[in-house]
RNA sequence: ACUGCAGGCUAUCUUAUCGUUCCGGUUCGCCGGGAAGGAAAGUCCGGACACCGCAGCGCAGCGUAGCGGCUAACGGCCGUCCGCCGAAAGGCGAGGACCAGUGCAACAGAAAGAAUGUACAGGUAAUGCUGUAGUGAAAUCAGGUAAACUCUACGCGGUGCAACGCCAUGUAUACCGGCUUUUAAGGGUUGCGCGCCCGAUGCCGGAGGGUAGGCGGAUAGAAUCAGACAGCAAUGUCUGGUCCAGAUAAAUGAUAAGAACCCUCAGGGGGACAGAAUCCGGCUUAUUGCCUGCAUGUUAU
């Protein structure tokens, strides 16, 4: 199984980001929010995801760098577990509500059970 | 050694596993190589580059300000004079002009240029008319003040890469170009004036706006390293070497182990400030560890 996360399974479209905050659907677990829609994508993959971190709550860009790197690497070592039950195309958007600046192990966490929630959901 | 002053360097390293992006190769399996900073920051100055109704003239406005130099340019840097602060090393300075005009001036003083006058002496037809004293930094041929107006010299068009060019999709006449017609209300421009430009309708041709879709712009340069020469220096010239991020919602990472360093209550703990966004030259602010030189006093020898 190959853990990877190129450029074409990068939620990029402002468009579709747009449509996903207003009609997708959202789970939370501390200290991310997930919102999903299933929909059509412009590239022939299962799952397209973006991550964000609100400029509020985190001046700084190395902060905000550091936690979008540590959400994007959590979600790169899970994706394949869940991927190969789903059958529609979906559009992923995680926010990190949480204040302070996490662990690897906490953002593991939550990305673990967020995207199971997801399967479980979705599950033909 | 302590204290102070000035300048400079630096910003942990290695390995393994799994990834991201760019370039080159490829037997399309992969393989090799590059990948944040000294401030990438604040966006405070100065350029390059690009476009705009050529941006022209006058007034106004803004910026700079000893003198000389460097530079693509600067409000930066270097040298130097003067003033102030400091015991010194050294630091700081909106340091051009009040013999153009206008204004302002605490206390003291009759009076600080349009308003008058004390004491003593001299003088006159008469009068502060004259001298001295007195106040003050300055008192009737005055002086000070321009982070006061002002004057002088020099500079300044505007907007910023979401600039701008090309391609695709696609709705509909609000866009552009040419010609025709009318010379005209109105509009545009740097605040104002001049000037300049646009400006009815119809026809022909192109496509405009929006979707921030894709490609270019976009990374080899006022680059960097070494040496020589010129110069007190900033800096410049020449020769040789090097190629050193180019992403686009945004890559440069995650995890683990070890080494060195610092602190230690001997269990262990810690690693600052901070993340490229068109690119350069500065300034300012944040911040880790260290080195060098200098100054004065104290202590030790």
């Amino acid at each position: 199984m190959r853990y990877t996360f190129p450029r074409i399974e990068k939620l990029k479209s402002r468009k579709l980001i747009a449509s996903v905050f207003t009609e997708g659907s959202s789970h939370a677990k501390y200290p991310i929010r997930l919102v999903w829609l299933e929909t059509e994508l412009p590239e022939a993959v299962v799952l397209q995801a973006a991550f964000s971190v609100p400029k509020r709550h985190f001046k700084k860009a190395v902060d905000r760098n550091r936690i979008k790197r540590l959400m994007r690497e959590a979600y790169r070592l899970q994706k394949p577990q869940i991927e190969k039950d789903l059958k529609k195309q979906y559009a992923l958007v995680f926010i990190y509500t949480g204040k302070g600046l996490p662990d690897y192990a906490a953002v593991e966490k939550s990305m673990k059970n967020l995207l199971y929630r997801l399967a479980g959901e979705n599950d033909d």
